[in-house]
DNA sequence: GTCTATAAGCAGATAGAC
DNA sequence: GTCTATCTGCTTATAGAC
């Protein structure tokens, strides 16, 4: 398979790959998914999906890089001339959205940590933990100047992930919990909201 | 396979089938898990696990209904006689102490709450929602006490089991974010009972 | 109760026609 | 580029000896 796709059917393909391979890797994860599933969903036969791309793996690894841009793209985002707290109670909003919009990739990304994470740990020790210190940078500097309450910013941006993606992970223990009639989300964001408010304000 | 194992060499295997299980599905998930492993993990032969279980399945389940309910022990001992802010500080900490102590036990739930827990639907929507709807009204009554702050009371317990069990789900993730010479524990205890305490206090 | 051997089915991947 | 047919290995489960 070429690095750069040249025909519009080409691209086409792949992105119905892509999107059955979602479909069937965040319900199943790696192991309990099988080529049959996602040539199911994506409408393609089985040899042509290895057509595509060479083994099942590469799919898998190929869908975790490109969600992975997407995934991180939130956090990226926090502008350092914003107002501190109004920064971060944003970016707990934008994560809760994308649990509630994206739950799939949820699910996806907590299926690899699970497993130790075992394709994607240079990400994890490299990008990631870069992109983390820069915004614990960030979130430090805006303690110190008195505008955020102090706390540890890394477990702060621990917390919010852990808040945010659980509604997506255990989706089906919160709506037990909750009973069949409410729905999560506009209930998490005002807690999460407040719960973020009291933590922070100085 | 007997209800009431008689011997103690029937005892001894099933204890052993059950750890072998655990260490398998917690890292390998339902389907990801072969009875090769967990022979290999227990030390039993493969046709003699299905001497004492009739299936994979079987074992599988056997072992989720065992470990819940230690999973909820922590949830049914809160003491509607205690002082509120310290029982639910106190909870949060046997939580966090769980994570750390039983990684394996916070895993396999997750791995079938990340399915939909077909297994464990009907715990779900009714031993587990009836405890908590009993503890939600026990944090109701000591929020109009005045003992502690106005706040979803079953929020409240969802975001506990998200802070607490992230830390040993997605474990590989703190890991990297924090570096390879900070322990996690520690600092989550402080940093976790400092939130829940700006969050609950009056 | 525990073993070796094996049945039966499924999964990932390939061959080769069109 | 896409298909049908098929190979090969792995997995659950069973048969039957000891």
């Amino acid at each position: 398979m070429s690095e750069t796709p040249r025909t519009r059917i080409q691209l086409e393909n792949r992105r119905r790959i892509m999107e059955g391979a979602l479909e069937v890797f965040s319900a199943e994860g790696f192991r309990g998914a099988t080529l049959d599933q996602i040539s199911a969903a994506s409408g393609l036969s089985k040899p042509n999906l290895l057509y595509y791309f060479p083994s099942k793996e590469a799919i898998y690894t190929r869908l975790l890089t490109e969600l992975l841009e997407i995934w991180l793209q939130p956090l990226e985002d926090m502008d350092p001339q914003g107002q501190p707290l109004e920064e971060v109670l944003r970016y707990v909003q934008r994560k809760l959205d994308m649990s509630r919009d994206m739950p799939r990739e949820s699910r996806l990304f907590a299926n690899e940590m699970l497993r130790g994470a075992p394709h994607i740990s240079e990400v994890l020790a490299g990008r990631l933990r870069e992109l983390v210190e820069a915004r614990a940078t960030l979130l430090s500097r805006w303690m110190q100047e008195g505008r955020l309450r102090q706390t540890p910013p890394d477990h702060l941006i621990i917390s919010i992930w852990a808040l945010t993606q659980h509604y997506a992970d255990f989706d089906v223990q919160v709506r037990a919990v909750l009973g069949p009639d409410r729905d999560p989300y506009p209930e998490a964001a005002g807690y999460l909201t407040t719960l973020f408010r009291d933590l922070l304000t100085p």
